[in-house]
DNA sequence: ACCTTCTTTGCTAACGTTGCAAACGCTATG
DNA sequence: CATAGCGTTTGCAACGTTAGCAAAGAAGGT
């Protein structure tokens, strides 16, 4: 049975505010009063009681960080900067995975007894705007929108600019040469904004190039998988005339993708160019390695974490969008 | 201002008691009771206040799961299932990361005010088993490791059996008619138990083929990462007579190790053939494919929430070794 | 020597919940 | 009709901490 706050007190012959005083570093406190307390703490391996102390206080420490599956590699590199970057302000992260399901993640959000457990959430939604509006209302949780969004001046959210990460990828497969580029990750479900976005960069570059959109080529993607990604390529090649280069909305697409394209017993970038979104790590390493859209995950999360510390310390904060970097990498998959 | 049981109880009409019975599902309060309650808690948007319960309880519902890197995809997968497992259990799991770092591991394990956040650790660890036997004597929480460590009797323990993985693996090679066979991954520090392991079945496999082990195909890995994998695998294929084969000890060393032998302008699996440890997504869609020894994540999660889970309801559970299955699984990387 | 100011400490009351044990009201039984 | 018995409800007291208030003590200035 742990020792508590009286049971140093009592020991050190101090009252327990003079105890808490010493625990929680306050300044006015003798030299010699501090040394007896610690003494103490040490000699009966006191640990203040988070829960207790969060009781009171009414903070917690905790952020929650919501993704849609966390072994996905983007969500796992961010979930690690997250993290990191959480601690470097006190703050531990738990992680929440809502399995592309939106029941879950609206449960987790509004859930009965969860919510208050957390002084923030990191939110990387699926949900459509309309239903995030509608959601969070009753909750008085700082939130922040990951990289999901538009920014509709209700939260404070984090994100690339899709629509021009989208049109760099694209132009950079038209300056290679290619004319027949395809597309995979359109959702079927058109309230979801990022692949919404990431659709008009990509017309909008092929508009800017003055090559027609031809919607066969453009292949939906429910979960940005390597399964999905390996699918619709291979759907794209076994139509008449073939696409010479995909634009992948996320890396994993592309890695799935890129297997379908060699089963199919042709050449990448000779017959087929590839470029993904996200800049994972396995991409650095792949045959071929993968021309790629580079995300910034660290800042992402630095900045996400910035603005829920923030709010949590000022909820009344007027609510900022902050748009990150991207960066085209371009590798072997696009190489000419 | 959120409600409390109080605001409930005044406005119900009851005391605070009859609303906690109905809030926590007691069998005993009316019908009509528990309507008017009900009622109430819906009117005033009342949700139970999780830290004041766990104050009261002692539970709070919150594991820790501790890894070395959340993005490394072994640890994604096994963060992935430990998360829907403990779900299943009604708990919810915050994610630290030591980032190899020793005195990181020990700062969570012993730490000042973080320990009694939870009601369980699930922990993944690099430290040395002396270490480990030392730091979490003061310490009563529920502590489950994770696929590191000799059993040593004094905690629950859930791995696979590596030294046959790895036997395993190396006589798959052998029977492949490889026999010049490296490894890559065996630590530079001698204390930990999973390389030891690993290299124990690696030579006791050339061994019972009645092959000389020879140390110079033997290649530390500090990190068991692509970038690792890639140096080690490089220094390999410069030697004087290289590999035939290469055992890596983690998939990911396997990404690194293809990559490099690609650069050097050798084939696999006709120069070299390459096996890893993991069964990580993307060595079913790399090219070639990895062959590996398959973990079964999914099992060594629930074995581990069913265990801390069970410690946490019965502290003085004797402790209990579980050994999760593996299983070879040949793709193109070792096709002959 | 006295008054003011600054430190330092102690007492006490929450924070919101649940466990305990007693009290209540009702029905079934002797 | 009294009483045992059961199911239902309630008051009180923690759980371990921090914070407000106020008083005691020390230090400095006139």
């Amino acid at each position: 049975m742990p020792a508590t706050l009286r049971d140093v007190a009592e020991r050190a012959q101090v009252s327990m505010r003079t105890v808490s005083n010493v625990v929680s570093g306050y300044t006015h406190v003798s030299e010699k009063m501090r040394k007896r307390v610690l003494e103490v703490i040490d000699e009966l391996d006191y640990r203040p009681n988070p829960v207790a102390r969060s009781l009171r206080t009414g903070r917690t420490g905790l952020l929650a960080l919501v993704v849609p599956e966390i072994d996905v590699p983007y969500f796992s590199a961010l979930a690690r900067d997250v993290i990191n970057a959480a601690a470097a302000f006190g703050y531990r992260v738990m992680v929440d995975q809502t399995g592309h399901d939106h029941d879950q993640e609206r449960e987790l959000l509004t859930g009965a007894d969860r919510t208050m457990l957390f002084d923030g959430i990191l939110f990387s939604p699926l949900v459509t705007k309309a239903e995030l509006l509608e959601m969070s209302s009753p909750t008085r949780m700082p939130i922040v929108l990951l990289g999901e969004h538009e920014f509709d001046g209700r939260y404070d959210h984090v994100a690339i600019d899709n629509v021009r990460a989208a049109h760099d990828a694209v132009a950079h497969l038209i300056a290679s040469g290619r004319t027949r580029i395809a597309a995979i990750g359109a959702q079927p479900l058109e309230e979801y904004a990022t692949p919404q976005q990431r659709t008009a960069g990509y017309e909008s570059a092929l508009s800017e190039a003055g090559i027609d959109i031809d919607p066969r080529l453009a292949k939906p993607a429910a979960h940005y998988s390597r399964a999905d990604g390996y699918r619709a390529a291979a759907e794209l090649l076994a139509q008449s005339r073939r696409p010479d280069a995909i634009f992948c909305f996320s890396d994993l697409l592309a890695m799935g993708a890129m297997r379908a394209i060699f089963d199919a017993g042709l050449s990448i970038p000779e017959d087929v160019a590839i470029i993904g979104v996200d800049d994972i790590e396995e991409g650095r390493y792949s045959r071929p390695s993968l021309s790629t859209v580079s995300l910034d995950t660290a800042f992402i999360a630095e900045q996400a974490i910035a603005r829920v510390t923030a709010r949590i310390d000022e909820p009344e904060l007027p609510p900022r969008e902050v748009v990150a970097p991207h960066a085209l990498v371009v590798r072997e998959s696009t190489a000419h």
